[in-house]
DNA sequence: GATTGTTCTTTTGTGCAACAATATACAATC
DNA sequence: GATTGTATATTGTTGCACAAAAGAACAATC
């Protein structure tokens, strides 16, 4: 119909995209694990951690070297250049992949209901100007978290769970109720290792980190602290439930604001959490964590 | 290495194998629905009710047809020609998709642990002599129902869900909390339709159908029984989190062995429970819904 | 007025070949 | 002995042309 319109080139210059992207998940990781600068940056390591093996681990130490976040010394291995800050404070990273971004417009439409429920992939292709294999990387992406599913002929809908405006409230009632039973299992237990893991990260966030921490660091810092608790009961359908919600959550986690004095309170409560957890007190812990979970806190935050 | 083998015919030359799934999915709807012999098929109620368009349904007609199960005349539409029975029972539409088999083989297998946790796809074409294709479909499918993800680099990786063996009593234990809680939440509600419908159902079930079902075709009626009521909170995340648990265990419900009297208790629970729900005693309701799951009863089946 | 028959358009799946990314094994180095 | 460097095999992705499936609109029939 319109002018065979040029469309936007392929594949950008930038030839490293992928590359910056393993970048990011090693800061992210440092970061989560409380590295400092000097820290060794061990490739096997970090394979094992990330899933992946050595070689994208290598590019991704590379790109950090480029963005002069990490030294290397050839047979000597990466040394982190800087203690590891968020990632958005880092421009040299910027390069946040274009899917990234369309992922973000989506989930935005689907949010603001600029999306009917029902879609095929060629009216998103269209709109968001993405190729088929990028889109189908996408939907599937999306629907592993659980707000999209084919339909049974073409096209796609969109879960309720998204579109709906109480959706927030829903994921609330429903981890109120997921969370504390999940402690109150039978079997319900957690490693010293764990709960000291645990702790030692909340306390870093409490006491210098909040205020450096985007609100996707500081909610997925959450997130983690909740799925490692849950996690004890030995139940993987309590984990991925909760899993689940939680990546639900995460899409209206950017609309909500930082409220870093409710933040610290709530870090605060995390704390006490653990501590009656570490004395195997659970009926009260699956107690505080219900009441933990009923505040109401930060729009979307807990 | 091994030579050339002439690989397996590209597509059989069963020409229709898509119609004749599509045939199946009628006539469950059907026998869903409790339909008679006689009883027109509308083009567009079937479409709507199974998220199609009408040219695929007529597809299935036609397939319906040729298999005798339904009749025909030109300009005045489709007819039962039988009561409805159990899909296996119709050895005419026996042509179970390939993929079925293939499907049914993976799980098997997982369930088995004849499968590592970590596997590539080419290592599952090999082993199951599938297209990439068809893998995929398969893939996703499994995907959604939670039981396998993606990897980051290469490769899959079975949910520990279904692996272990515990799985089963913990997919119990998981309802057991998840159910009840729904029902005890301040909006549940059940309209009388859905109430008068769903014992429309068990009450057919209880009476003569029990004896005529497989038991996918008892254990899905169960599942759809629960999910409706789960439904009745208007929290789609619970509903969500029943569903999954359900397509894994529907997996395990292959393995059980028919028990036509523990069924029939079940099923007149099942009632029980929904006289309860019809006065709105939901407090009651739940009570019975958690005693209910916890009873023991066939291996896998609630 | 509802339903079916027919036709046309749009959308999606498939197979292939080149290409890119990842894994693996082993040698080299600290 | 652990870690990094390198080479090689394996695996997954992409774009394209074509085939198949699904959807939509409207006429024909009951």
């Amino acid at each position: 119909m319109s002018p065979p319109d040029s469309s936007r080139p392929r594949s950008d210059k930038n030839g490293s995209e992928r590359a910056e992207h393993l970048a990011g998940l090693i800061m992210a990781l440092a970061r989560r694990e409380g590295m400092k600068a000097g820290d060794r940056l061990i490739e096997q390591r970090l394979a094992d951690a990330l899933d992946l093996s050595r070689a994208p681990i290598r590019l991704g130490l590379k790109a950090l070297e480029a963005a002069g976040l990490a030294r290397g010394e050839p047979h000597r291995g990466f040394v982190l250049a800087k203690n590891p800050t968020s990632i958005a404070a880092q421009p040299a990273l910027a390069a946040v992949r274009r899917n990234e971004q369309v992922y973000a417009t989506i989930a935005g439409d689907v949010l603001a209901t600029r999306l009917p429920a029902d879609v095929t992939e060629a009216e998103l292709m269209r709109r968001y100007d993405v190729t088929r294999a990028e889109l189908q990387r996408l939907l599937d992406r999306i629907a592993a978290e659980g707000w999209i599913a084919r339909l049974p002929g073409y096209g796609w809908r969109f879960a309720e769970t998204v579109s709906s405006p109480e959706a927030q409230a829903q994921a609330k009632a429903f981890r109120a109720v997921i969370e504390p039973a999940a402690i109150a299992q039978p079997g319900f237990a957690l490693t010293q290792e764990v709960i000291i893991r645990l702790r030692e990260r909340q306390q870093r966030v409490f006491e210098d980190e909040i205020e450096k921490m985007t609100i996707g660091e500081i909610f997925q810092s959450g997130c983690e602290f909740h799925e490692e608790i849950i996690r004890g009961a030995g139940n993987p359908f309590f984990l991925e439930a909760l899993r689940r919600v939680n990546s639900i959550r995460r899409l209206f986690a950017y609309r909500s604001f930082a409220d870093r004095d409710g933040m610290r309170r709530h870090v605060r409560e995390h704390l006490r959490l653990l501590d009656v957890l570490e004395t195997r007190r659970y009926t009260e812990a699956a107690d505080l964590m219900a009441r933990h979970l009923q505040r109401p806190l930060v729009a979307g935050l807990s």
